[in-house]
Parts: structure tokens; sequence; C-alpha cells
DNA sequence: AAATGTAACTTAACGGCGTTAAGTTACGAA
DNA sequence: TTCGTAACTTAACGCCGTTAAGTTACATTT
């Protein structure tokens, strides 16, 4: 039932974003009353924090292929691209769990494993900075794992951030999406990491 | 009257964002009927729109002080900086402008000048990167205006974005906005300027 | 000065939403 | 066979955006 209630909100999420799921309409697609998804949720947040759970563990298992490569920046650029790549095929995931704010997280109430690289995208990402630092890939001024991976992810969040919001906006002449991400890409690397021998 | 709902919704929509702006509240802080207020405006979305029309204006002109300095590197640094304070101080407009998806905008309807870099910001920013090209700032493969300024937008803008809807978010330990924000302006002019002599 | 037209409102309602209180059913355990 | 409780339903509350229909007030015209 759970599950039931589950697959068919991520449809309706997927498919028309957050505002086309409604308790009412979940609840007709599987007839039942509207009531009984609060016998298996406590609301409709609920519902949706636990539906996105599930998509920030999809975004950390996507990286896995990546885990093998040696290189720090291969991987740092292939991960740049799987990340664009989720957000454009998953827009209204992307929405939720990247661009709006929530107004507080129970750490308690996530099953996922924080810090776990397999389970955190953030986790693995910051990962990778880490075994560049190791290898004294950065500039010699940045020391700090966090602030590198943030500055990465706001990067590319930035980009796709951007083409969800504004994609269709006529105000700008938008260059296609895959050349702004390698251009970010390559800049970011470019300009964080170590220069000369 | 038209000013009158403006100012009510501007003060309730920055203090309590988007879903504090409803019809009823409004009418009832100026102490009409809500239907009153769709005699001045079409819908809700038509009302937000105006508030927010209002505040790209105010951004554009937030930069104006830039255009004097002569280097353009130290004017991307500048804008970079007002454009990340921008949103800090506004976030609940910075929301509604740069995050959220808006179904269609009809260009004839905005009594801004597209273009005109001291009401579009983003011509703003676009006058200042051409600049930079002219006099062959920028690294000898970045030709197109549209996709440096593009690309420079989108960080500043992941900076910010990620601040407003992550920055209580446990998951994270968050470097301070001041050096992620400083970062990122200096790796992005890093890494797409010209290197050597 | 009276009639008219219309701009600027109000009242009342519609349909939708999230959510909850109270009632019902079905079924497994004692 | 009784009982308890898990899994539901019905009905309602109070919000929301929006609209149809009615009213007021006032400027313009005759």
């Amino acid at each position: 039932m759970r599950a039931l209630i589950l697959d068919t909100a991520r449809e309706m999420f997927a498919a028309d974003g957050y505002e086309a799921v409604t308790m009412r309409r979940i609840a007709e697609r599987i007839e039942y009353s509207p009531t009984a998804i609060y016998f298996h949720f406590k609301d409709k947040d609920a519902l949706i924090r636990e539906l996105c759970e599930h998509d920030f563990l999809v975004l950390a298992q996507k990286f896995a292929s990546i885990a093998r490569i040696a290189d720090p920046v291969e991987k740092l650029r292939r991960t740049g691209h799987l990340y664009v790549q989720f957000g454009l095929e998953n827009p209204n995931h992307y929405r939720v769990m990247f661009m709006t704010p929530h107004p507080k997280i129970d750490p308690a109430g996530s099953a996922l494993r924080h810090g776990n690289p397999e389970e955190d995208a953030y986790a693995f990402l910051k990962s990778i900075v880490a075994q560049g630092i190791e290898q004294e890939l950065f500039r010699r001024e940045l020391r700090d794992v966090e602030l590198i991976t943030q500055t990465i992810w706001a990067g590319v969040h930035g980009v796709i951030s951007l083409q969800i919001a504004k994609h269709n906006d006529q105000w700008v002449e938008w260059w296609p999406l895959e050349d702004r991400a390698d251009l970010m890409i390559d800049t970011l690397i470019d300009g964080l990491t170590r220069k000369g021998k």
C-alpha cells in the first residue's frame, strides 16, 4: 500500500511536478479515499520527502561507475556531466531536491547514511576532491575539502538550475546546455588546479 | 490603489515569501474585499510578476556604480559580489526571479527594455564580457559573449541559490558564503582568462 | 438639473486544496 | 466467540484563487 502510494505519487510528480501531486488526486488514482494516505504518511511533505530521499540515493548510485577511475580530474569531469544529466532528466525531482528550501530536516528521519560516498552524492564529490588535494592537484592556497567541493557543486548546480528555471525565458539567448556545462566544468578545473609543473 | 496593493504585497512577500502573499490576506490588510484586487491585476501571478519586474530593475541599477570602473576584471569581481549581496538581502525575491520556472513570459507585457545595460542586469554583465573580449582578456577559444556571460552568471547563481535553498541543511557543513562567493568569482576569472603574457 | 454610463467596488459562491475528527469494517489473536 | 486493533471511509473545517452578479458613487452629457 505504501509502495502503491509512493509509485503513483512518483509517476505524477515526474510527469507534472510538485503541484500535480495532490493527496486527492493520488487517492483518486489508486481508488482510495484521500484520508487513507494519511495513515501511511504524516502529510504531503513527508510523502514528497520520501520520494526525493530515494532520488538522492539514485543520484549517488549513478556515480558508482566513476569511483574506479584513477585520475581525479577525469573523475571530476564525469561526475559533473552525470550530475547535469540527472538534473536534465529529472527536472521536477531536481527542483525539490536542490532548488526548494525545506523548513528543517530531521536527520534521524532519514534512512540515508550521510557521509557514505556510496549513498551520498555530496560525500562522493568530496572524496574526489580529497583525493585531488592528496595529489597536490589544487592550488596551494586551497586547503579545505569542503570549500572546494561546495564551489564545484555550486558551479554545476548553477548551470543546471538556471536551465530548469529559465530555459524558456525569451530574455536570454541560451547557448546549448552541453556547451555551458562543458565550459563550467573546464573552467572550474582550470581555475582550481595548480598551474605549471 | 494599484500602488497600495503592490506595496502591501511587496511587504508581505519580502517578509514571509510567496505563500504569504494571498489575495485574501492582502485584501484584509488594505481593508478591501479580495475581489477588488482583481480589478487592478489579472491574477496573483500578474501581481507577483509585477513585483519582481521592479526588482529586476533594482538589481540592474545596483550595478550602475560599477560601470565607470575601467578594468573589466575588477568590474566582474564587483558585479559578482553585488549580485550575491542582492540575493542574500532579498532571498524571497531571488527565488521567484531566478529559482522558479515561469510558464511563459509575454515580452510585450514587460516595461523593461531588454538589452539595455542600465535596466537589464544580464545585459550589463554581457557588456563587461564584451569589453573583456575586446581587450583579449579571455582564453583564445572563448569567442562567444553569450556563452561566457552565461557561465559567469551560472557560477555566481549557483553559490547564492544553493545558499538560499540549502543553507540550513544539516547535511553539508557550509563554508561561509562570502568565502564561497570569493572563490567562485576568482576561480571563474582565473579559469576563463588568458594565461601568461 | 436630471439622466446616463461606467469605473470601482462588494457579496456570495464555486471548486479545489491539505488535513482531521469520528465512525466503520475486516480480520487475527485470545 | 469475543475482542482489539489496523486499515480504511464519510463528512467536515478552514484555507486558497477566482468569478458571476449586484451595488455604489461619481463624472459626463444633454
